[in-house]
DNA sequence: TGCGGCTATTG
DNA sequence: CACAATAGCCGCAG
């Protein structure tokens, strides 16, 4: 293949029944058919290690099933969503963002009635008259000839184009609320430019995630599962017999005859008035205060533990998430929720902690872990600039200095810190505050500045750029008085969006630059959960790919902080171990 | 069938 | 027992 001279960004439209369009550096382009797509990527991406732009993570997942790991791209959706906010962004909608169209008049496919014809012209091209993307096209049913394609794939390398300059220029094309700069909020061009690569190459990484599965170990996992619920029910009938063997463990405890329904609260509350305990919610942690009041508390507590493991982590779940091969599989995606968190389906980010003796390396293999320290109050000093606070992350355990600076203990300043960025109001944590507002003035006004906005409705940007909406946000039920109530957990909400969401730019910074650094090799991450990574890789690499997680975490720390004139540090606490249940 | 409420788990 | 998330079941409205 000849490649002609340096190739910087390559757009891509790339489905395995139709074949690729590649566009490089905005060039003529070519198709290339199914059948020889993947080697003439994989090639490229051996050779040039370009930028490849796409539209979505389908495209993506493409390239992950067909054995090639971009390691440089640029996911149009993924940096829409950065830039406008919320969760909603498919092509449509960042096409007509990216160009200045209004995103609400993207079309969009309406649902098929008797009068309406399904616009069903294999010769239309992705882009109508008016600007806007075709609903199709967007939607992902594409119309393809090559040259459609070839000109969906230069669609994309604009999109691009048009978002870097959306990037540069501080951010907002928004035409309703016109530009949302907050005072305090948001890092540079340069800072928001790598933010958008790296939440680009997170969605690589949930390609990967979603293709490679969690190292799972099926037979521990239904010992463990066994412990709670009995045996692998036989049948329905033997199901059914199970479940009111269960039910009966509880319903012994009170008077012949009984027969509630333990799976509904209410029924639960009757229950124990019944025996003289009342509750004003069922929930675990009131139960346990009332234990000792009748013996079917504990019973009831012993059953809801039970009833976890049989409805949402029993045997249906290991059936359902874990192949043949033995890997753990859900979908991931690179930032939902408000504040940009990466989320995973199939129980992977709340999984029972007794299960963790399942996730176990496979022959040959261990698992190295990797747990961020405190990072969201580095986060916070970072982000704030407090020089005070950068100071205290230089030690490993940052409560440590700030309770000295406090004069209080260590968990009384924990708490302070913590309910500063939740927004707490009471507790033991309320009274520090005020000392934490003189201490580490710089921080709070950073988390005030973001409170008080939130509170009016204003939308907010997190260190990296990304939108957090406000408007429509929290509406919550009306009444009396609710309005104040809503204001202070707008308040709240956009206190810790702002951390939280830094947060989560900084992890996808450190687990893209580590996801490269293991690329030649032969380990692979397997699982991300906010602030904590795992690598499964060969045993004889086991050290030398912990040394290079912690030297990533070292790098990213460098790109991504601003520069200020006091350093903050992060730690990590790493561990090689053969099941995630083990303590390094 | 869809949705809010309740409950449980995780960071 | 603040902030975020996924997920299951109940009870109710349509």
């Amino acid at each position: 293949m000849s490649a002609p001279g340096p190739v910087g960004e390559v757009a891509v439209a790339w489905r395995h029944d139709l074949g690729a369009a590649i566009v490089i550096d905005g060039g003529d382009g070519r198709f290339v058919d199914a059948a020889g797509a993947g080697a003439t990527i994989g090639e490229l991406e051996r050779t040039c290690a370009p930028r490849w732009v796409w539209w979505s993570q389908d495209t993506a997942r493409t390239f992950v099933s067909a054995g090639v790991r971009p390691a440089r791209c640029w996911d149009v959706c993924a940096v829409h969503r950065l830039i406008e906010g919320g969760t909603r962004g498919g092509p449509g909608r960042a096409w007509a963002h990216a160009v200045g169209l209004d995103p609400d008049s993207a079309p969009r496919v309406e649902p098929l009635d008797l009068f309406s014809v399904a616009d069903t012209d294999d010769r239309a091209g992705p882009l109508r008259a008016d600007g806007h993307l075709r609903a199709e096209w967007a939607q992902g049913a594409w119309a393809a000839t090559s040259d459609a394609m070839l000109e969906w794939a230069r669609l994309a390398g604009a999109a691009a184009a048009r978002q870097r300059d959306l990037l540069a220029r501080g951010a907002t094309g928004d035409p309703e609320t016109g530009p949302v700069r907050w005072a305090a909020a948001g890092g540079d061009a340069a800072h928001r430019l790598l933010t958008a690569r790296s939440e680009s190459a997170t969605v690589a990484l949930c390609a990967e995630l979603e293709h490679d599965g969690l190292p799972f170990d099926r037979g521990a996992a239904e010992g463990i599962v066994s412990g709670f619920v009995g045996d692998r029910p036989t049948g329905p009938d033997d199901e059914r017999a199970r479940l009111a063997e269960l039910d009966r463990r509880v319903l012994d405890h009170l008077p012949a005859g009984a027969d509630d329904d333990l799976r509904s609260p209410e029924r639960v509350r009757s229950l124990l008035r019944r025996v003289g305990v009342e509750v004003p919610d069922t929930r675990a942690w009131r139960l346990e205060q009332v234990r000792d009041a009748h013996p079917v508390v504990g019973a009831l507590i012993e059953w809801r533990r039970a009833e976890r493991f049989r409805t949402t982590f029993g045997y249906p779940w290991i059936d359902d998430h874990v192949g043949v091969d033995g890997r753990l599989r859900g979908r991931w995606a690179p930032a939902d929720g408000a504040a940009g968190r990466m989320t995973a389906t199939a129980g992977l980010h709340n999984m029972p902690a007794e299960l963790r003796p399942a996730i176990a390396a496979e022959a040959g293999h261990v698992l190295v872990r990797a747990d961020l320290g405190q990072i969201e109050p580095r986060i916070l000093a970072a982000v704030s600039g407090d020089a005070a606070l950068a100071e205290a992350t230089h030690a490993l355990d940052m409560y440590a200095p700030v309770a000295d600076r406090l004069r209080v203990g260590r968990e009384v300043a924990k708490l302070a810190v913590l309910g500063a960025m939740y927004g707490a109001t009471t507790g033991r944590g309320a009274e520090a505050l005020r000392a934490l507002e003189r201490s580490y003035a710089v921080a709070m006004g950073h988390l005030r500045a973001a409170d008080v906005a939130a509170q009016g409705g204003n939308d907010l940007r997190t260190h990296g750029g990304r939108r957090i909406p406000m408007s429509g946000a929290l509406d919550g039920s009306a009444g009396d008085g609710a309005e104040r109530s809503r204001a202070a957990a707008r308040g709240r909400y956009g206190r810790n969006a702002v951390v939280q969401g830094a947060a989560a730019e900084f992890f996808k910074t450190w687990a893209a630059l580590v996801r490269n650094r293991l690329a030649p090799g032969g380990a692979r991450i397997v699982l991300c959960l906010h602030d904590e990574l795992i690598v499964h890789t060969p045993r004889d690499d086991a050290d030398v790919v912990a040394g290079l997680v912690v030297e990533c975490l070292h790098e990213a720390g460098r790109r991504w902080c601003p520069p200020a004139p006091v350093e903050v540090r992060f730690v990590a606490d790493v561990s090689v171990v053969d099941r995630w249940s083990e303590v390094g």
